[in-house]
DNA sequence: TATTGTTATACTCTATAACTATA
DNA sequence: TATAGTTATAGAGTATAACAATA
């Protein structure tokens, strides 16, 4: 939360509101990398009271989406490298989201799923990740929305 | 770089491909997440052999369109700390790219200019960020481009 | 030989608080 | 009292390499 600037500073603080960005205007990446900061703190803010964050979010969302999915595909499919997967599948499993059992095929591999807690907190999750996607399309606008996804939809794959 | 598939391993990893991606695909911030680690990958990749990244490299570039900016200015406009910028500043001057001047209006602030080596490698920068920008456009598509950037603009305040 | 999950390590980034010098 | 720059610290994420079990 930012505090209003008082009639004293106002004047001072003018220059602050004129500052140019330059060749920043035309690199995506830049613009990214902002909406990235305001997306990620809103709906970290948002899903803090269930324990979770996006990342472990979308964690979830995978599994439930791919039961019995390996940890190197649930790595590959969200780009986490597969040692850091590890350290975020531990938290997940301590709090009884979800469940590794070796593979009856693989037996290299885990086959992860969710508790039944864990599809009660990712149902509860989705509704409020709904949320705070509807105030991300009221700040993109809704025509623009659909586009955005679609665009960026091309770097999922590497 | 990925490896190929053998046709030895190739029908194995064919369930790879066919993984869902349930509610993320309703979800801007995951997209914008994937398409983030892409693009710093490679315009990291591009601007190594200057000693730059695109941390670096926008600080420089803000520095040049905004001569003289101060500290807390330049926090603001990237979105990056202001305890972190320090780091970060302290590095672009040892490597002679930057120059901290005290401010004469106000003892408290520096003003910061690039140097004619900063000018130099800026100028070298925003060739190699045009290349790579030209990748950014071809994956998203050059029609969707402009509306990527006027979409995403909004969040750069806040 | 290659892959899966794991451990370990070093580095970077984020978030926060406190200190100083100035205003 | 408030702000700019700085220092310090704890936590999180990234990148990489190596190892055991298994294929």
């Amino acid at each position: 939360m930012r505090q209003q600037p008082n009639a004293a500073t106002a004047e001072i603080e003018t220059d602050d509101v004129s500052i140019q960005y330059g060749e920043l205007n035309n690199h995506l990446g830049y613009f990214i990398r902002r909406a990235q900061q305001w997306i990620f703190r809103d709906a970290n803010s948002t899903l803090a009271h269930l324990r979770l964050d996006v990342v472990r979010y979308s964690i979830l969302e995978m599994v439930s989406a791919n039961p019995g999915i390996s940890q190197v595909a649930l790595s590959g499919g969200l780009g986490i490298e597969r040692a850091r997967l590890v350290a975020l599948l531990d938290e997940l499993e301590k709090l009884h989201f979800i469940t590794r059992q070796r593979s009856t095929t693989d037996r290299r591999s885990h086959a992860l799923h969710l508790t039944p807690e864990g599809h009660a907190v990712v149902k509860e999750a989705n509704h409020l990740i709904a949320a705070h996607e509807e105030k991300v399309i009221e700040r993109v606008g809704p025509d623009a929305y659909p586009l955005l996804l679609a665009a960026l939809s091309t770097f999922r794959s590497g």
